[in-house]
DNA sequence: ATAGGGTTACTT
DNA sequence: AAGTAACCCTAT
């Protein structure tokens, strides 16, 4: 109720377009002012306009370019843009190599999903992949759309939903804990129960979540002098930095004790053990 | 006001 | 289930 999506006309199209010509991308309330225009788009806010746009790949604008990168070999790749090619990617190398018709470049091309796992197992910082590295990473193997950046935002972030990748970081932009009030704990997302096998692992089950989810921010420590003796302490104060895996930081730190109780000496291992379980994680999926 | 990340609702 | 288009949220 009250909230239908109304779809854009084709003379709501028209017009931001037109309107985009007289003023260009980004004047929104300018077109939307102009009297030529704010008739047929009444309805629309300049929000909505910047959002069409967007929607629309900045077409409209003479040549449609597909990307701007390097790209002076231009042979029959792009005669066939049928509109629903989005779904693969062709790798760049091997058009260029293998020039004309060759059958590998079809062959090879991959969907979104297989070329994010590929850039997530192929990435090795210590700090984890960010959005930024695995961008690059696919943007230098394969042919990318203009607007490849929004749509692989949305893609990464549907995986992420579904529990098959891990949260990737951007770099520019990591949001600490608000340190103190706020408390955006609702962040639980523990419906991972899929796994059953691995029972080699003496180590229980449970820990699995913890191992995966917490892998980086373990990870994150050891970059910052991280010491077994001092473990405790250090993931005292990186809950608090941590935005999701507070409560997993704590169950790690609970573990950590009760080893040290047994006077096993362990921490240091239960650290090596946290990533190699996660790397064992990814690898497990990409079957 | 704009840009861009994120979410929802609809389509295929 | 994957993809797309419309809509929301918010830092700058």
């Amino acid at each position: 109720m009250g909230n239908q999506k109304l779809k854009w006309t084709s003379e709501e199209e028209e017009a931001l377009k037109a309107g985009v010509a007289k003023y260009g991308a980004g004047k929104w309330k300018n077109i939307l002012v102009d009297s030529e225009f704010k008739h047929k788009l009444a309805n629309r806010s300049n929000v909505d306009l910047k959002d069409k746009w967007r929607n629309m790949g900045g077409q409209g604008s003479g040549a449609n370019s597909v990307n701007s990168r390097a790209k002076s070999i231009t042979n029959g790749a792009l005669t066939h843009k049928p509109q629903s090619s989005a779904l693969t990617l062709v790798p760049i190398d091997n058009v260029i190599n293998k020039p004309p018709q060759s059958p590998e470049g079809v062959k090879n091309s991959k969907k979104y999903k297989e070329m994010i796992l590929e850039a997530l197992s192929s990435i090795k910082d210590r700090n984890g992949p960010d959005f930024v590295s695995v961008l690059r990473f696919i943007e230098k193997k394969y042919e990318v759309p203009q607007n490849f950046r929004r749509l692989l935002s949305l893609k990464l972030r549907k995986l992420v939903l579904q529990g098959t990748v891990e949260k990737v970081q951007k770099r520019y932009k990591i949001k600490h804990a608000p340190l103190g009030t706020k408390t955006p704990l609702p962040k639980q997302k523990v419906a991972r129960s899929k796994s059953r096998r691995d029972t080699r692992c003496s180590i229980s089950t449970e820990m699995e979540d913890a191992a995966k989810i917490a892998a980086h921010k373990i990870a994150e420590a050891e970059n910052k002098a991280f010491v077994a003796a001092e473990a405790v302490k250090e993931s005292e104060r990186l809950s608090q930095l941590a935005d999701e895996a507070d409560a997993v930081l704590l169950r790690l730190k609970q573990i950590f004790e009760q080893r040290k109780e047994k006077g096993d000496d362990t921490s240091s291992k239960i650290v090596l053990f946290c990533r190699r379980w996660s790397q064992a994680l990814c690898l497990s999926r990409l079957a």
